[in-house]
DNA sequence: CCAAAAGTGTTTTTTTTACACCCATGT
DNA sequence: ACATGGGTGTAAAAAAAACACTTTTGG
């Protein structure tokens, strides 16, 4: 490994990740947020963060903190933007990169630390009261995950390895927050050819059962628009 | 003002900020470099770029650097990415944020310090070998400016106030890097309402003189794809 | 046989693309 | 009068939107 060394003559900020992670529960988009014990955030909810080390990329920053503090394993990650204001944080100057994480809830067992008193998913229609400067980042990060599901296949991330089209469906309409007309729907997305059959049928209720299906890849990939 | 601490306690690494300022040159998508004389760049062409102040936001980092090592007051200036790569710089642990600015090259005097050698417009189809990652990151503000050129109106940054339907329209042109046909532009870009007629008309050349147009707004508005 | 969600095509409207000639001027 | 870039409309093709009934199952 390289050697790395900290540049002592720059006297600068501090760096963190704040890392905003998004889930569509009950047909709700919702954002994952920790209840701080510090009374500088106003004992408001806090998106995860920390610090980035000196042998660590942004990247793996996000990683970590976001394992550490909610014991979630990221599967889609992506960095959103840098928040810069010198007042942004009030415990001194801190430059935070933000990123946003796209996961299946189901898969997690939540679990935080010792620094927080409660962790909870939020639909971002009814945030609670947000400390610092992180509402700001979790409506970019909504922003971002509404256009960017119209022209990818970010919608795996959020999904089973298998499920309906009613599901898939269900997840566009959360993310995009309005109603999708069935059968354009269906046409479009198997149009992309972004997802296939993936052959079973899915028994449940009193009703006819739904055919399965699954991504092609789940590699991400821009493809044309929704 | 606030005061606002370095936390002392934080071994990071240090912020700079780095701007890809583009311009519309002859037709041709141009950014602007300076050559380093510093050895560890290896003579290339790099980036303006410098180290984030304490008490400066980034954006207010971009501009002063820029000012400082090109002479340029920035017209627009958006932020891009932040690039935090362990060994990105061999000089030690530099996580930079990235801006890039449009300009309308004809409204300065390139002068830059004695850091550097020279300070240079290069299209970005034929860019010169550039220093660390900075090439990179122009591609990534390329792309940006692509991206956003249809759906915004950034394009009145790149032009004087006052410019003709084909000027506009070769700008899109160099920045999509392709031809559009004349009548299908004029009149999208009529339709979208974000340019008037401004009056005049261009005497120049042995022909037809050519109405001349202005934005309504030079605040950055989103519309209808082009 | 009833309730519930799955599945399926066609028509209309809107948007996009392709395309060729006349106009106003300076020399 | 001619060379040069400015200016203009229409038709065909493609994409998007609107819309309602039949199917399969469990209870």
């Amino acid at each position: 490994m390289k050697k790395v060394r900290q540049l002592k003559t720059i006297i600068g900020p501090a760096l963190a990740v704040d890392v905003v992670t998004i889930a569509a529960i009950n047909g709700k988009l919702s954002v994952l947020l920790l209840k701080t014990k510090d009374p500088e955030a106003g004992k408001n909810w806090v998106l995860p963060g920390g610090f980035v080390g000196l042998q660590e990329t942004l990247d793996q920053t996000a990683q970590r903190v976001l394992c550490e503090k909610t014991n979630i394993r990221i599967n889609y990650l992506e960095q959103l933007f840098t928040f810069g204001d010198v007042d942004r944080d009030t415990r001194g100057r801190v430059v935070s990169t933000s990123y946003f994480a796209l996961v299946d809830h189901r898969k997690f067992n939540l679990l935080t630390t010792s620094a927080y008193s409660k962790i909870e998913w939020f639909p971002v229609l009814k945030l609670p009261v947000i400390g610092y400067d992180n509402e700001k980042i979790i409506k970019k990060a909504i922003i971002r995950v509404r256009n960017k599901i119209g022209y990818s296949n970010i919608s795996c991330h959020l999904l089973p390895k298998e499920f309906t089209l009613t599901q898939l469906q269900e997840i566009y309409e959360a993310v995009l927050n309005r109603k999708l007309d069935k059968r354009n729907f269906r046409r479009k997305i198997l149009n992309l050819g972004i997802i296939k059959e993936a052959g079973g049928k899915k028994y449940l209720a009193a009703n006819r059962p739904a055919g399965m299906y699954k991504f092609v890849s789940k590699k991400y990939q821009e493809v044309e628009l929704l």
